[in-house]
DNA sequence: TAAAAACTACGAAACTTTTCGTAATAAATG
DNA sequence: CATTTATTACGAAAAGTTTCGTAGTTTTTA
């Protein structure tokens, strides 16, 4: 039941470009890739093809130029992510984490208010 | 001046028992861990040895049984680590993090409270 | 005091991740 | 059509992580 995965670093920079921009190829991704750091085009191409082989990625070679797309959606992955890094980092307690969070990135007020509404919600629809 | 540290998850096992229990000895940190997992004592030891080499931990050798610490403050190191798993995983958004979190995680009535408390002190000192 | 238990030190194996070079092939270009 | 460019496949090196066995000491125990 519990097939959790566990992207690394780089592997995660890589889902977040095709998150954004949809199934890509390796060149669209070596090419975001490398306005960051510098990565050669078969590194990315072999990252994406071990990707593939964990089931984190699923290609389609009908064409010569292979592409790739995310088989979880992005919330799930980032639900995985959460769990995972709630567990190793504040012995899993979410209000810790979002006090630290809150306290010192600063929302803005906007984004405060956004916040606020989700507990509202959360408050009323008691469980 | 940024000397961002980046813990494995062993060594997050490790930090984290000694959050809660202060200064422990190879011994005390096995135990804990061997609770959890199987894990030779070897292992831990040698586990504690490289963090103390990275300079994560640091070492109190006037006893024949060594008494291991950490050298940054629980805080330091959880919000090092919250900006890394930002970055990696949002992107940067605290706010979808911290949405993400409060959705799926669902906290109770009182550490929502709590929260309420928090974000109503950061909309209050306004910046 | 002899044997057993507790510790540290150290090397190295097994894995994983990251990186890239080389080769083979297909497509585009001059 | 010959050459350059784009693409995938593959192997392997380099670096980092995890694991543990063995050896050498010191301490405890029977």
């Amino acid at each position: 039941m519990n097939d959790s995965i566990k992207p690394t670093d780089s592997e995660l920079e890589i889902l977040q470009h095709i998150w954004e921009f949809g199934p890509s190829t390796v060149r669209q991704i070596n090419e975001a890739l490398s306005a960051k750091r510098e990565i050669g085009y078969t590194t990315t191409l072999k990252l994406m093809q071990i990707m593939a082989s964990k089931g984190i990625l699923v290609v389609d070679k009908s064409e010569r130029t292979h592409i790739y797309q995310a088989v979880l959606k992005q919330e799930e992955t980032q639900q995985q992510l959460v769990d995972q890094f709630l567990e190793a980092a504040f012995g899993g307690s979410a209000k810790k984490l979002v006090m630290q969070v809150l306290g010192n990135k600063k929302p803005g007020k906007r984004e405060l208010e956004e916040i606020k509404v989700l507990i509202a919600k959360l408050e009323g629809g008691e469980s």
